[in-house]
RNA sequence: GUGGGCGUAGCUCAACGGGCAGAGCGCCUGUCUGUGGAACAGGUGGUUGAGGGUUCAAGUCCCUUCGCCCACCCCA
């Protein structure tokens, strides 16, 4: 190990050894089908961009010190993309009057934020975004939220086990307005509500005071996280709770007043999806409506609706519901054909070639090694059906077929092989 | 950015208050020259993350450094 020189990977960021691709490719596809059984089409932007697109919106002193910024050679500031709603923003924005409203497009793709890593955060990670673009209706925000109870329940989570909660950021104005807090303190105040679980009570009380809250407006603002009948002042609550119920997935949805989300770019609607069993308190994914974001990257106002979900948490949250399936694991060859001797090389590549061309899956053993050798191989890889290829096989224009989970075997005409495996592989 | 834990064989880990670096698994070979999983026998395998220091003697103690993990901070 000390002798070797084994160049060290970039910190914060992950091999994917196909057990963990396996897992990647997994949650892509439930993504996809999720994705793509509500009518969205699957779009992707560039992985760099610049990074003006950033210091629009997200929070510039973060954008600074938690991406990776560098010059190119014409001394532009790059940026290695830390989130995909500006990228989307702007490819809106550049064909606003070709594009047919409302728009639903999804992606995942990597995404990097110069972190410093730990259990569920590292530096390079994927993502799936999703958003519907040019609708305001409380119906579309009903649909984002459906579509992530529906992923929930294409990967196996239950109610019990997973909740998206919901809020409204012009419902928390009107109601901080009306506990005497000024308009240019909400982002301050939201903040403060946003740390609410993050904060030991007293703290957070001394938090809210130096932020110059009275006494009585911090009773009256707890007052307001706990109340769960709230959402009913909210227009657009009122329109998304009946739309959730009619999609069939209101045991996942609840009212919290406390979900404000750290983007600045949110406007009315917010929510956020949690594990309620198990230890992962982090956020499995969080969106909302964003309806400024595509006019303050320099489009048209038109009101939009996303969310993104990181793979990271999503994973340890299923690991530790033991809901990733085993089956997942890109399969090796289901064929290994063998190679009897030197002679016979030639003729078992040859084997592989009129397989592959009827449909199978078929690796060829590379070299002569001893032939139990190469049936261990085929064992430890996962092959299903062995061939042998001897020189009485040749002789005889046959070929055995060895089965290896039952060690059962049969030589049956080479010409017969190809259909004989489809049927064997297919009642598996 | 702050605090803590840990780096020993390909992998998982041992090795008392300093005293010849070990085991299991894996891998290779043989028992078994046309047949995998099992068993048995043998074998390969390390500058103990790196660099320096203390000591007759360092995996062990001290300093530096790199990396990983956990928590804090932050979270688009």
């Amino acid at each position: 190990m000390a002798k070797s020189k084994i160049i060290q990977p970039v910190k914060g960021t992950r091999d994917y050894y196909p057990e963990l691709m396996a897992v990647r490719k997994w949650l892509y596809e439930v993504a996809a089908l999720v994705s793509s059984a509500f009518g969205y089409q699957e779009y992707e932007g560039p992985l760099i961009e610049s990074l003006e697109l950033y210091a629009a919106k997200s929070g510039d002193e973060l954008v600074k010190e938690q991406s990776f910024v560098f010059e190119d050679r014409g001394g532009n500031l790059i940026t290695l993309r830390p989130e995909l709603t500006p990228t989307l923003a702007r490819m809106v924005a550049q064909q606003q009057n070709q594009l047919t409203f409302p728009l639903r497009w999804w992606s995942f793709g990597p995404f990097w934020r110069y972190e410093r890593p730990q259990k569920g955060r590292t530096r390079e990670f994927f993502q799936w975004n999703i958003d519907l673009i040019g609708s305001d209706s409380p119906t579309a925000d009903a649909e984002l939220v459906a579509i992530v109870a529906s992923f929930f329940q294409a990967v196996g989570l239950s109610p019990d086990e997973a909740q998206i909660l919901v809020n409204n950021r012009y419902l928390m104005e009107g109601e901080l307005a009306e506990i005497g807090i000024q308009d240019e303190s909400f982002k301050d105040i939201f903040r403060l509500i946003d740390r609410r679980d993050k904060l030991a009570p007293l703290k957070w009380r001394d938090y809210a005071k130096d932020l110059g809250l009275t006494l009585q407006q911090i009773d009256q603002l707890e007052e307001l996280l706990r109340n769960d009948d709230l959402w009913q002042k909210s227009p657009a609550l009122q329109g998304l709770f009946p739309a959730v119920e009619s999609l069939g997935v209101g045991g996942y949805v609840r009212f919290a007043p406390y979900i404000i989300r750290g983007l600045d770019y949110y406007t009315g609607t917010v929510f956020e999806a949690q594990a309620i069993k198990g230890d992962v308190r982090r956020a499995i994914l969080g969106g909302g409506r964003y309806d400024n974001l595509l006019s303050d990257v320099g489009g048209n106002q038109i009101p939009a609706v996303g969310f993104a979900m990181g793979d990271l948490v999503i994973t340890l949250v299923l690991e530790e519901l033991d809901l990733i399936p085993t089956d997942i694991k890109t399969p090796a060859a289901s064929i290994l054909v063998t190679v009897f001797n030197e002679d016979s090389l030639q003729e078992s590549l040859t084997l592989s070639k009129e397989l592959r061309e009827a449909g199978l899956k078929v690796a060829c053993y590379p070299q002569a090694d001893k032939l139990g050798k190469q049936l261990k191989y085929a064992d430890k890889t996962g092959v299903k059906i062995a061939l042998l290829l001897g020189p009485d096989e040749i002789a005889a224009q046959k070929v055995t077929l060895k089965e290896l989970s039952s060690g059962n075997q049969e030589t049956i005409p080479r010409a017969e092989s190809a259909n004989k495996l489809k049927r064997m592989l297919d009642l598996d």
